[in-house]
DNA sequence: GATATAATTGTAAGCGGTTACTATTTTATA
DNA sequence: TATAAAATAGTAACCGCTTACAATTATATC
């Protein structure tokens, strides 16, 4: 593999000029350019980003850390992430946490000693401790989808307003008995999507002054299984919900079947209402009512606050919440009009 | 940021004993090993794998080009691939490509500019110019759920005969005029997905003499919306179809809302074949029967199988086909029961 | 034509590691 | 104790690039 030592003799050049050309600065002479151009062919000399980032301290890569790319909740702001990455000429080194500390902890020290010129950091936990340990690895930070306390920047929706919405929504179509299958609470403590979520929800049922009952609110894993099995426990219980709020498509999808399994219909027997608006919940039957998450757009402006934050370029704004959308198609029923 | 100076000076040693230390180099005494490790702990010092990547050409790192992350199929792949190489150290460059030959060449030259140790390339087409490109760049190579004639390792599942399993299972559910959804057939000459599946599909119809309609094939792109619109053309059309094999889950997902939308039944008037096994598979009603692939798998074993090379180890068999699986769930029925 | 100024180009010192080779110190052996 | 062999440590070149600074050349000004 041709270097810029080889470039340089066959152009006649010093590696300066070399360089100079391969970054479009001014002070080259048109001669000059053309034959290092000509000889850089005849090599088939491409720079070593590798080497240039070495020199520069910049690595023009960005590190990626998320729960689980298989989960098509990441895939999708994965992709805008990417997207945005690829206009400004970034690339991404992709890891998968599974949420689990210790991995997350490995990556980030990983990334850190690949030089990566930043991180976009997606876990459904931001604790003080990884806080700490970014702060001490000073590494450039966005979070993705989680807000803080902490002075860092964070792309995120309004999780509560969100769920208030969805809540609300149900109440509207005339239901009382409103169920929830919610993920991790981890005690109400820390600010994970769930917990922002079921806030959300005891908001709204307040507001209406319904009764939240014990026996409706289930927790899951965020899967489909955890969906079916939440419901099923739901349904064998001694009060009937007549609508289910899905903390996720997937387990909303869940729900569904779980009901037509006990031998009731969705949603003329209950209604469903799922969070994401992942692809498939337009797919399925009933078309899933669902809040949508704009997902690509969390990932593509997380990238583009990282890359101004690199590039040391002033940021609007540090907090951005994106518009979460109801979007209502035909798994929830207007219980009122129903008894009419 | 300490580097490898301050540590050797702190420790009163050389670059070259620091280095060794962190490179479990057996020829260092045990006072220097603890002199150094005390250094570098003092300093939080960390190796720079950039820095040494330069030095060794060899940047554990490897490359990911895939059509799209968002497409669930390939996200699995991904993960797959990912597992394996946090296992042996490696990392990932993540690239979408959306099957452009354009953004793929500009992305293996990314790649090895990066000088990244292997790529695994996963795209609709391996032309005989993705090929030559490759081979120009003398990049260690695994293709990823693509088979070739060159002399290229590649991890794919049998298409043809999956197929042909598939419309042999409907075949024998009684199933006599069946329809298939496929995907670009490109004149029916590169060696893509939908080409091999389709002479699968063919093998089975004609072993079995049954005729195939031409009203009932029908081209589509691998969505949703693709699946619906195919299978609404299909349901107008003269010959009715009583089964529908359809080239991907996503698909006969969206043309299952068809048959639901034309006042049907699935699978009462129409069985549905899908192909993937993709999670929402199962999820869905009636739930899916499809063909299942092992993406995990294949994205493991191709990641497997490139750090071989890069390794320069032995690999048992360059050309891998993995197993499919037929998964009978809900979405076709036995047509020749029916009629009793 | 002399001189100031601007445009080009080259030299060489990093960036932070690895490692061949050499030098030194220890330990084993006769 | 002398000597050979083994263990340990250091020196410095190298990986391929960028860039401050110095040097050279071209162009403008008087």
């Amino acid at each position: 593999m041709a270097n810029i030592d080889d470039v340089a003799k066959l152009a006649n050049v010093s590696t300066a000029t070399v360089s100079r050309v391969f970054n479009n600065s001014p002070y080259v002479s048109e001669k000059a350019r053309e034959s290092v151009l000509k000889a850089a062919k005849e090599l088939g000399y491409e720079p070593s980003i590798l080497a240039r980032s070495l020199a520069m301290k910049k690595t023009n890569t960005i590190g990626l850390i998320v729960p689980d790319i298989s989960n098509p909740y990441y895939s999708e702001v994965v992709r805008g992430i990417e997207d945005v990455c690829n206009i400004y000429k970034y690339n991404i080194i992709l890891c998968n946490a599974d949420n689990s500390r210790d991995k997350e902890v490995q990556y980030i020290d990983m990334l850190k000693s690949r030089w990566v010129d930043g991180i976009i950091f997606h876990s459904d936990y931001f604790s003080d401790e990884i806080y700490h340990i970014f702060k001490d690895r000073k590494i450039p930070l966005v979070l993705a989808g989680r807000a803080t306390n902490y002075d860092i920047p964070y792309v995120v929706i309004d999780n509560r307003k969100a769920a208030y919405d969805a809540t609300k929504y149900l109440i509207s179509q005339g239901h009382k008995k409103i169920g929830v299958i919610h993920g991790n609470l981890n005690g109400m403590k820390e600010t994970v999507d769930s917990v922002d979520r079921f806030y959300g929800f005891l908001d709204a049922m307040k507001e209406a002054g319904l009764k939240v009952y014990d026996e409706l609110i289930k927790e899951s894993n965020f899967k489909a299984k955890g969906g079916y099995m939440a419901a099923k426990e739901m349904l064998m219980g001694n009060v009937k919900p007549d609508a289910i709020f899905a903390f996720s498509d997937i387990m909303a999808m869940g729900a569904i079947n779980a009901i037509f399994d006990a031998g009731l219909k969705c949603p003329e027997d209950i209604s469903i209402i799922g969070f994401d608006n992942l692809d498939l919940a337009e797919v399925t039957r009933p078309a899933l009512t669902t809040v949508a998450q704009p997902m690509y757009d969390i990932g593509a402006v997380a990238a583009r606050m990282l890359i101004k934050i690199i590039d040391n370029k002033k940021i609007s704004e540090k907090r951005v919440i994106l518009k979460h959308r109801l979007i209502i198609r035909q798994s929830c029923i207007n219980r009122d009009a129903q008894k009419i």
